[in-house]
DNA sequence: ATGAAAGCGCTAACAG
DNA sequence: CTGTTAGCGCTTTCAT
C-alpha cells in the first residue's frame, strides 16, 4: 500500500489538515509548505485513498454501468463512450454485464448502491418497475421508457417513431408481405417498435398476417428460430424488420445455412448494426442510435443533478434523434429490372 | 442512502457490533436475536457501506481492467469472460478502456491504486517497464511479456510459437511471397509474433523482401496503410499476415475498396476474428487465443495470491494452448485446378 | 452471548 | 497560516 496521509504528515513535521489542504488545493498554506508537501509527496509516491475519501465526503467518483451483453457492438460503443466521458470527468465505471439475465440485473443495482455510486445507467433488460427508488443514486435509462411511467431518468431515441419511419421506408421500397420479430413485449423498447411497426402497417392499409409475427427475446437465437418458423410457413414474407441488430444477425446467418440470400430473396432491416473493422457481410438498412451521445448525455445528466443544475427529484426524459441507414438489405421491389 | 448499521442497533436496542457479526455471519450470536436482526435488516433495506467495509478491512473486493479497445471483439470477449468470473467470486470490475493511449494507460494504474482494487489485469498497449511494482496489487498482464521481463504475471499464450504455426501453414498451402503487418515492435507480442514469423520463413529458407514487411501499431490505419503500401510495390505477395484482427479488418476492407479479393487475388491470415453473429464477411483462418479461459485465469490467480494459495511474491507465468482456426481466407496454391 | 472501544485514511469545521 | 478534533460506516479485539 502507498504512503498515508498521516504518515507523509509525520516525516514532514506538519499536522495532517495541512497535507490535507495541499492535495485538495483547498484552504491557505503557504507557498513554502505546499512546494515541500506536494515534492515529498510526490517523491514517496503518495496517492490518496479514495475508499476513505469516498467515505468521507460520501462521493465515491465512480458510475455503475449494468448493460445486458458487451459482445453486441452497440453496447460496446455505449460502454466505449460511457467510460470515456466519465474519464474524462474523473469518474470511474463499475461494469455490469449481466448477461440477459434479469435477477442478475436486480442484484447488480443492489451491488451498485453499496458500492455508493453516484449514479446507474442501465440499458435494462427487464422493464423497471420492481427496481425501488429509495436511494440516493442518480438513475438513468438507456432504453426508452413506457411514457406512462417515470421510474428512472431517460436518455434514449423515440422507439416508436424510428420503427415507424424504417417500417415506411420499407414499404415505400415496394414490400407488403412484412414479417416482424419482435423482442420480450413486456419491455418498453420492444413494445414502442412494435407499435410504431404495427401503427405504421395499419396507417399504409396493409394487413399483417399472424404468422409473419414472432415474439422472443433479445438473443441471436430469437432471430435464429424466427427464421425456421417463417421458413416452415406457407408464405414467405418478402422483408423482415427485427427490433435489434444481434436478432437480425441470427436471422440472416439461419436464412443464408438454408441457402436464402439477403436480399435477394428475403429482405431485412433492423437497428444499430454497428460492427468492428466494417467487417460485415451486409451492409444493413437499419436505424442508427447516437449511440456515442446516448452515453454522453447520461453521463452528463448524472453529473447536473450531482452539482444540482438540475435538481434530483425532477423526473428527466432526453430525446436524442436517430438515422436511417440505407443499406443494401432492402431491395427495391418498384423496380422491374431484376438486379 | 441506506440505513447504517448504527441505526439499525440503535432500532433495536442491540450494540453496533453484534449486528456486524450478523451481517457477516461471524462471531456467536444467540439465535433469537440473529433472527431478529437478519428479519429487521431485510424489512429496513440495509446494505452495507462497501467503502466503509473496504477501508476497514483493507479489501475492496474490486479488480480493475485496463484494456485498449473495447470496440475490439477480442477485448469484448475478455472484458465479458473477466466480468463474469469476478460476479460469480463476489467481486466487481472497474474498467479502463484506454484507447490505445499510453499516458491514459499509466495514469489508469494509479487511479486503480487509489481505488485499492484487489488487483489489476491489464492488457498493456505499452512495454510496461515503466510500472513500478510498488503497490500491493496485484498486476496480471494479458499480453505475454519479454522473456527476459518478470514484471506482471502473466497469463497468455505462447505467442512466438502461435505465430510461426500460423506461417508454416500458410506455407504449406504453396505461398512463398508472404508479407507481414506488425504491430509496434517495441512491445512484446508483437515482437514474439514477429520473431516466430521470420523464424519460420528463415527455416523453411524463404527470403523475405524488405518490401513486404510492415511495421504499425495495434489500430484499424495500420492494415489499411499496410494495404496501400504493399499494393503500390512492383511486387504483390500471396498472402499477408497480420499481426491482429483488426490490423486484417483494415488491410482487407482497403483491398476490397480497390477490387482486390480475399482470398482469390492475396490470401490473409491473422489473429482473433471473433465477431457477433456470424456475420463477417470472411472467414478468416486465424490463431484463435482461448478468450474466455484466458480472462478466468487471470481473475483465478489474483484471487490465489490474495488467498496465499500462491506467495504474492512468487512470479507467474501462466501459458494456454491456443488454436489454429482453418478459415477460407487462405488460397491453396497447391491445388492445379482454379476454384 | 453481547457490548465497548479503537481505528481504517481521510475531510472539514473550528480554534488558535 | 496551521493544527486539533470529530466522525464517515464498518470490523474486530477484548472485556464482561
Amino acid at each position: 500500500m502507498s504512503i498515508t496521509l498521516k504518515e507523509l504528515a509525520e516525516k514532514l513535521n506538519v499536522s495532517i489538515s495541512t497535507v490535507s489542504k495541499v492535495m485538495n488545493g483547498k484552504g491557505t498554506v503557504s507557498d513554502a509548505t505546499r512546494k515541500l508537501i506536494t515534492e515529498t509527496a510526490l517523491k514517496l509516491n503518495y496517492t490518496p485513498n479514495e475508499n476513505a475519501r469516498s467515505l468521507r465526503t460520501q462521493n465515491s467518483k465512480t458510475i455503475g454501468l449494468i448493460i445486458p451483453d458487451i459482445i453486441n457492438p452497440f453496447y460496446a460503443y455505449l460502454v466505449k463512450s460511457i467510460e470515456e466521458k466519465c474519464q474524462a470527468e474523473g469518474y470511474s465505471v463499475i461494469l455490469c454485464n449481466c448477461n440477459y439475465n434479469l435477477q442478475r440485473e436486480y442484484d447488480y443495482f443492489d451491488l451498485l448502491r453499496a458500492k455508493n455510486v453516484n449514479g446507474i445507467i442501465c440499458a435494462a433488460v427487464g422493464n423497471m418497475k420492481n427496481i425501488e427508488i429509495k436511494s440516493k443514486e442518480i438513475l438513468v435509462n438507456i432504453n426508452e421508457q413506457f411514457p406512462e411511467d417515470k421510474l428512472f431518468d431517460c436518455v434514449s431515441i423515440n422507439n416508436w417513431d424510428a420503427m415507424y419511419s424504417l417500417t415506411q421506408y420499407v414499404i415505400n421500397m415496394g414490400h407488403k408481405d412484412i414479417a416482424y420479430v419482435s423482442g420480450p413485449l413486456v419491455n418498453s423498447t420492444p413494445r414502442l417498435r412494435s407499435d410504431g411497426f404495427f401503427k405504421c402497417m395499419q396507417e399504409n392499409d396493409i394487413p399483417v398476417s399472424g404468422e409473419f409475427v414472432y415474439e422472443g427475446n433479445y438473443e441471436i437465437e430469437t432471430g435464429r428460430s424466427a427464421a425456421k418458423k417463417l421458413l416452415l410457413g406457407k408464405k414467405l414474407p418478402t422483408a423482415v424488420i427485427c427490433h435489434n441488430n444481434v436478432i437480425a444477425y441470427g436471422f440472416c446467418s439461419a436464412l443464408n445455412e438454408v441457402g436464402y440470400d439477403v436480399p435477394k430473396d428475403i429482405s431485412v432491416a433492423t437497428f444499430d448494426t454497428l460492427d468492428t473493422g466494417n467487417m460485415s457481410k451486409l451492409k444493413f438498412t437499419c436505424i442508427l442510435q447516437p449511440v456515442e451521445q446516448l452515453g454522453h448525455k447520461c453521463v452528463e445528466l448524472i453529473l447536473k443533478k450531482m452539482n444540482k443544475e438540475i435538481p434530483r427529484s425532477q423526473y428527466t426524459k432526453i430525446e436524442l434523434p436517430y438515422e436511417l441507414v440505407f443499406g443494401s438489405t432492402i431491395r427495391n421491389l418498384n423496380r422491374t429490372s431484376e438486379e
